[in-house]
DNA sequence: ATGGTGGATGCTCCA
């Protein structure tokens, strides 16, 4: 089973690349953040055409927004809210293996890493928090899980392109990386990712779109991420992340992140 | 220290 998330900043704009990455890489389940797209808009039929027929979708109008994509059928859909917030940043389905997975979209936790300055900080921090009690409270260590998403924390040295500049600049600071260590700790997740790529390689999944040249300054940074519960570690095979896709045209500022499972 | 770019929306918010 291959998954891929990935955040595509406008599902409706950059559709001509979604399909693109589906038809060269043909990952089983593709999760999507920042769809900006109200339910009723999303391009379902662009994507049942070339075989993606098993599609969920939590959007709202001009922000964040999840789907879920597959080739293979799941059931027990559920996009819960959090925060006491209805935003759209959390769906998820149970798929064949009797696997969850969990698509989130972090909030991003604007500009000043201080909680009683910047709601928006308060807010992210509030989030993670809740994602911990929740994974704590109704799941366990031995259930077959897969979390997901642009969780806009980057939380190692080797995950930003300097821990010393970015040290006080939000989705690197330490009260964000305690905040992920936290909820890692809850069903002691995996990052595939690093699993198969240890520190200290450096690995990036977005670059600002407000570099000059993005490739060439390399300043990028580890969001989006993709766990697994210890009952799937066995079957990681390959994990990578899709570099190449910050220079195709008209890019989303994150690229598609990948992790297949080796099931019987 | 500052501003740089991009998407959705509708004369501004968010990342």
């Amino acid at each position: 089973m291959r998954i891929t998330t990935w955040n595509i900043n406008s599902v409706r704009l950059r559709i001509g690349l979604a399909l693109k990455l589906l038809d060269q890489s043909r990952p089983d389940v593709l999760c999507l953040q920042e769809t900006k797209c109200p339910d009723e808009q999303f391009p379902f039929e662009a994507f049942r055409d070339i075989g993606y027929k098993y599609i969920a979708v939590n959007g709202m109008k001009a922000y964040n927004g999840v789907a879920l994509i597959s080739r293979v059928p799941f059931e027990s859909e559920l996009a819960l809210d959090w925060t006491e917030r209805s935003d759209c940043r959390h769906i998820s389905g149970v798929f064949p293996g009797d696997i969850e997975i969990h698509n989130f979209y972090v909030p991003a936790g604007g500009d000043e890493p201080d909680i009683e300055r910047n709601d928006k900080f308060a807010h992210k921090l509030d989030f993670m928090s809740e994602m911990t009690d929740w994974f704590s409270s109704n799941r366990k260590k031995s259930d077959k899980v897969v979390l997901v998403g642009d969780l806009n924390i980057a939380p190692l040295e080797s995950d930003v392109w300097s821990h010393k500049q970015l040290i006080k600049v939000v989705s690197h600071t330490p009260i964000e990386t305690l905040s992920l260590t936290r909820l890692q700790e809850t069903l002691n997740w995996i990052d595939t990712t690093r699993l198969i790529h240890p520190e200290p390689k450096k690995l990036y999944s977005w670059w600002s779109y407000r570099a000059r040249d993005w490739s060439t300054s390399d300043k990028g940074r580890r969001l989006d991420h993709i766990w697994v519960t210890p009952p799937l570690k066995s079957y990681i095979g390959e994990a990578y992340i899709l570099r190449e896709a910050r220079g195709w045209e008209k890019p989303s500022d994150h690229v598609p992140v990948t992790t297949k499972l080796d099931l019987d």
